[in-house]
DNA sequence: AAAAGTTACGTAAACGATTACGTAACGAGA
DNA sequence: TCTCGTTACGTAATCGTTTACGTAACTTTT
């Protein structure tokens, strides 16, 4: 079955090609006559317009990129599908770029990108110089969570990572620890430092003196595990973890039960991030919130926004609450157990 | 930044449109000279082919459609990245759909791949009817993992499933275990029923009566949590479980860890895909490892070949096979424990 | 009834590439 | 010298749409 175009069915209807394309456009100046011949005979034929020469002549493809770092990422991925919902929604194709902290196929996705015309592009937690590239080139982007700080260059949406981090600390603080440690993924970017900078100030606010306690480590479960295993076996006394996500409290988790301590009894651990896991890990893993959902679903809308009116909208940045989960590893306030 | 076209180009070279097309593809019938001054003014003037030019003319659009259920799920989501590594590096685009088993979102999609023209299609675990209307197309299309067996009709890569759920189930007995609960996706799926008849088989070579503890429920943890709890409470006698996918396999370690059973001594536990998080369970989770990355590359191997020889290959069928990874849910086979 | 406006189309150019075909220039073979 | 083959291009059609513009027919205004 091979497809038919405008110009045959313009053909089989006796009329002009114009007349057949202005009725798949609702473009108006046809009468309610031809319009239901014209209609009839369109999907009798299963037509099916061919995206490319529109998208040829109308310099629109109605399809925006969504650039992340992996998909595999529970959290990306769910970033990535609300966004999905949004545009699919507005009869936009969404295409997905993978870009594993590797340059040379950033470079590749750039040229991609560009080759096809997307019509806008969502850049979650990417790199500062590419993004940038491409906004230099006119088409409209926002950026989620991004790496770097650059709120003053990009329309921006993201959790409120600072707020995050008060939150995390404080609430251990108020459940009774006063040696807290804190897990942070080692590289230097902005949503980490910023749930770093909660950390700092949530001590302060108790009279503790800030960042004793903090270790840096790679974005990896394995890691976080051997490193609180080395802080037990060496004695260091600590009553109390705050993790930059999920990921690496699940780590301390393992160390923490497999030496025996108690928890939350001894050791109160708190993450970051929300994922699915953190319900199912034993024990459950007391966490900060991210609305992954909100985050998509706010990029995609400023984008559209921006999409519609083309020029460059004055740069915004949203910041997306985080909430509390408390769950097992972290004790109940009313219980009073300290 | 305005995009820069062929024919500029050519403009500013004095050359027409043809050879510079011609050196851009490495058609030959060009001097080397007019070679290299072509290439100068074209990276000078950074030029990008246009996508939807070059595809409306050569009906080739160098992306390839990737349809799954949810890419939210790690399993697909690994799958999906597979692909796309193997295609990357071909010089495709992948586009990925995700349809979450929802009929309207499955038509949209469909019309949106018809629409772009993509070059090939990989379908995970989708819908027979759908994944069968593209083929009739005539575009060239393999099946991962299909819901239905439908392998006379398609090139399908699958997993295993009759050896995973026979290896799992073997596993349980040799190690000890008399009565074992099969927790099963209750949805009629093919990999699913393989699992099962693995199951079934291995029941059978050691003499049990097969299928008397078989419990279907909902693809969700909570749902296997309650299921094991309710079985718990009303005093079923069972020493093992043999869960169809780990998710199921993770809520009944908690319904069983909650009720102050013993893992693996009182009940053994077994998975099914080897997600991250069966390593992160307590206690660490025994499964049958799918090889999603095989799945995947295979998958997109079949893909390209099929593309490269226009005419429709002799339908074949790809199975990968899996593996069993021992962990603490189920005994030590040299401890001898039973 | 002439002028003006409206409606319902058709014509043809354009979007940016590829490619079949034509052709000028050149060298070789007879 | 004539012919033939080869090389290195150029010309123009083509892919499937959209859309500015033209126009015939009809309606309304004056």
């Amino acid at each position: 079955m091979v497809k038919i175009t405008i110009k045959e069915i313009a053909n089989i209807l006796n009329v002009s090609t114009a007349t057949v394309s202005r009725v798949l456009n609702n473009a108006g100046g046809y009468s309610e006559e031809t319009k239901t011949r014209v209609l009839d005979v369109l999907d009798q034929y299963n037509y099916q317009t061919n995206a490319l020469a529109k998208g040829l002549r109308t310099n629109r493809t109605n399809s925006i990129g969504v650039v992340l770092p992996d998909m595999t990422n529970e959290y990306f991925a769910k970033i990535a599908i609300s966004i999905e919902e949004f545009f699919v929604s507005k009869g936009y194709t969404i295409n997905i770029y993978n870009v594993n902290e590797d340059a040379n196929k950033e470079k590749l996705m750039m040229r991609d990108l560009d080759s096809r015309g997307v019509d806008g592009l969502i850049y979650v937690s990417g790199n500062l110089n590419t993004a940038l590239n491409i906004y230099e080139k006119n088409i409209p982007i926002v950026a989620v969570n991004q790496l770097q700080s650059l709120d003053d260059q990009l329309p921006v949406v993201e959790s409120d990572n600072l707020m995050g981090g008060y939150l995390a600390t404080k609430t251990l603080l108020e459940r009774g620890s006063k040696r807290i440690i804190l897990l942070r993924d080692e590289r230097d970017i902005q949503p980490i430092n910023q749930r770093h900078h909660g950390f700092s100030k949530a001590l302060q606010e108790f009279g503790y003196d800030s960042d004793l306690f903090v270790h840096h480590i790679p974005f990896n479960v394995e890691r976080a595990e051997s490193n609180v295993q080395q802080l037990i076996e060496r004695g260091i006394n600590f009553d109390g973890i705050f993790a930059s996500s999920d990921l690496l409290a699940i780590g301390a988790l393992k160390a923490l039960h497999r030496s025996g301590i108690q928890i939350p009894d001894e050791v109160q651990v708190i993450g970051f991030d929300n994922i699915t896991f953190s319900q199912y890990s034993y024990p459950t893993l007391s966490t900060i919130h991210q609305d992954t959902r909100a985050l998509g679903m706010k990029a995609a809308e400023l984008l559209l926004k921006s999409m519609e009116c083309r020029q460059k909208k004055p740069i915004s940045t949203m910041v997306i609450p985080v909430t509390l989960m408390e769950r097992e590893s972290t004790r109940c306030l009313d219980g009073k157990q300290f």
